[in-house]
DNA sequence: AAATGGTACAACCGCCTAGTG
DNA sequence: TCACTAGGCGGTTGTACCATT
């Protein structure tokens, strides 16, 4: 028997989120942390269901989240790690810091499982048979194998871990395997981590205000104009509607993410790069380790497994 | 210039699992 | 041990944008 589902309340709202939800939801969390989604909606006033915030959350206002091209490396990294992994987007995403699941598989949906058709159906041999290759590994083996990759990755991070960190990426990221270690079960953060979902968002509310609505691609057009609604109220605090913050906190708040963002901006970036890692229960590998030991890790495991003959990562 | 098809991506849906009483 | 629930995950859908005809 199927659970009902979470939201079927009337007067949930769908759809896109407008920026001034997701200036509510980050306030919010920003002030009390993420965790215990379900209070969430009534807290903050917003008509979304807790599985809507969380996703909302995790997916485009979290701190730390690259978004916009996957380079090379990323892209090979995504396709040997879904060769030995699967579809198991959550744990991919552990291998790639800044990347989501949602965006990996969006990726994969739309670029990378093409790509690899074009290629296998150009060269039928050899790619085809490495790509097919991991569905034929023994379950045992496969396992092994998994076993292995988190031995590799602990070892690596424990090592990475070793000099003194920034204390907000220390609190909740000790451990990559734990994926228990969500925020909700860390101390309250300190607002220096959440602010880089500040810094998200008055990254995107500083193009909006750059590009005309009509040139952003990477923003719902549902969004933008209600962002530029809020722009256009703003000043004169005439936006009514809006739950939870009344128009002069949110224009505040408008006003503070983008004095928040200059200040960012003219900071170095280096240090930017440390002081606002994210705080997530997804290891930001990356940041903890230099990138080019994981990948080489990965191309090395690949380049063995070639010499010894697995045959399920030859892809580069 | 309009119509059409393809692409990209945010968001939703429903199942699964771990935690809790 | 069982029932219930929140959170997590992967699959899928909806829709805006872009390119082509």
């Amino acid at each position: 028997m199927g659970r009902p589902p979470c939201c079927d309340k009337e007067g949930v709202k769908k759809g896109p989120w407008t920026p001034e939800e997701d200036i509510i939801l980050v306030s919010y969390i920003q002030e009390h942390g993420p965790g215990n989604w379900r209070t969430v909606p009534t807290k903050t006033g917003l008509s979304r269901c807790s599985k809507s915030c969380r996703l909302r959350w995790t997916n485009y206002l979290r701190p730390g989240i690259k978004r916009g091209n996957f380079t090379e490396q990323e892209e090979k990294m995504i396709i040997h790690l879904q060769d030995l992994l699967g579809n198991r987007w959550a744990a991919i995403a552990s291998y790639l810091p800044q990347r989501t699941d949602n965006d990996i598989k969006n990726y994969w949906n739309t670029h990378l499982r093409k790509k690899l058709k074009k290629l296998q159906t150009g060269s039928e041999g050899s790619l085809g048979d490495s790509f097919s290759g991991s569905r034929q590994i023994p379950r045992g083996q496969w396992e092994r194998r998994l076993q292995t990759d988190i031995q590799m990755a602990k070892r690596a991070l424990s090592e990475a871990l070793s000099p003194e960190k920034p204390s907000c990426l220390s609190g909740s990221n000790s451990n990559p395997s734990d994926s228990s270690s969500s925020f909700s079960s860390t101390k309250p953060p300190q607002s220096l981590c959440y602010a880089s979902s500040a810094e998200n968002i008055a990254r995107m509310l500083k193009g909006w205000m750059k590009n005309p609505p009509k040139s952003s691609r990477t923003n719902s057009s549902v969004t933008q104009n209600s962002f530029n609604n809020l722009v256009a109220a703003g000043a004169d605090t005439a936006s009514s509607d809006a739950k939870g913050p009344n128009s002069v906190e949110l224009s505040e708040s408008f006003e503070s993410l983008f004095e928040f963002h200059q200040s960012l901006e003219s900071s170095n970036s280096d240090e930017l790069s440390q002081s606002f890692s994210p705080e997530e229960n997804k290891p930001d590998i990356g940041e903890i380790m230099p990138f080019s030991l994981l990948e080489k890790w990965l191309l090395d495991e690949a380049a063995c497994q070639e010499k010894v003959g697995c045959g399920d990562a030859k892809f580069f």
